[in-house]
DNA sequence: GCGAAACTGTCGCTTATCCGACGAAACGGA
DNA sequence: TCCGTTTCGTCGGATAAGCGACAGTTTCGC
């Protein structure tokens, strides 16, 4: 028997796929040497290998190349754990924050640049977003991405070298048991 | 002024380029975990993310597959050091067979083989008096070569933890003073 | 300011790769 | 021996990637 037509269409051309990752791997490599606002797209090209019309053909300029890379690292990073199998809340959280500050951490090579970084930090906290939305609410589930988000970039600019683990700890307290626990003594 | 004939011809497609790299390092990585007489075409397509057919486009088998990486290879180890620069025989000699040592050495997690072997010491032999012709009548090349290739596979297989310097100096000592100067006392 | 150089998107045409299929050959177990 | 399986080498048609060129924009030294 022949491949159905839903099967002829799911599949890709193998030469996509390389295609695709020859260009995340360039950018990917070129991230660790110069900063992201100076790599241009011939760079990319030619460290990939791969005519400059060929990536048009698959990215439209490289912030959507750059959205791509950050969003399915992130989302691979968060499935680690399993936190959606967590028997609680809290311990949930755990894994997720620690998998958030242990990404960013992982991106500390990545020079600090005008559009690297807020692109970095949306495309995260959007991914956090949908990966939460099966536990909360909407609200409740973009409000736990900015704080988690939010804590990591500082975390990143102020402190990167200190442990994360109690900063991860005392975010998901606060979150967890409501910001009244957690009110300074008057 | 646009490239000229001569250019358009000597530059190679980037794809094709690509290709012949993927298929090569896909070889290098199938012979560290199985021999070679199991590899089938289809392995290294696999392995390569190239369509079969390509495979049959770059070469004819796989045997000329491997003839081409073994000849790559050696030629590119054996420039090291700069042999045909050294100041007198001995010193050329010694830097080349070191070469030779160090090539086989390197492959030395390559699984024995019947037609891994053969092909390895014949494709070797070949460059090796290639090399050397520059420097050597075809006679003497050969000469040079059979005993540098045999005696190096020979430590492959006998002793190939020990050191190969004071082989090698050995070998180069009885082929610059002749056998005469290192015959046994009757 | 000004001109050179680099970068950007996009286009039509060429070419290497992909795919499915084919018969032939090699291999191995019943 | 015979038959099922795998591999081989090759083919024609479909498609993604390469190429050179183009106008428009930004960048940067003078």
């Amino acid at each position: 028997m022949g491949t159905s037509v839903a099967e002829r269409a799911a599949r890709v051309d193998p030469r996509v796929t390389r295609t695709q990752k020859l260009i995340r791997d360039a950018l990917v490599s070129l991230l660790g040497e110069k900063s992201f606002e100076s790599i241009s797209v011939q760079d990319i090209a030619d460290r990939a290998t791969v005519n400059r019309a060929t990536f048009y053909a698959h990215y439209t300029d490289k912030f959507a190349l750059l959205d791509a890379l950050i969003r399915e690292d992130v989302a691979a990073r968060l499935a680690e754990g399993d936190p959606l199998q967590a028997s609680d809340t809290r311990s949930m959280l755990a894994i997720v924050g620690t998998n958030i500050f242990a990404f960013v951490a992982s991106h500390r090579k990545c020079r600090v640049d005008r559009d690297f970084e807020p692109q970095f930090a949306r495309t995260m906290e959007a991914q956090l977003t949908d990966f939460l939305l099966p536990s909360f609410g909407h609200c409740t589930a973009m409000l736990i991405s900015s704080a988690l988000v939010g804590s990591a970039m500082n975390w990143r600019h102020e402190a990167p070298k200190s442990s994360p683990e109690p900063i991860v700890a005392n975010i998901v307290g606060i979150l967890v048991d409501g910001v009244d626990k957690h009110r300074k003594a008057p």
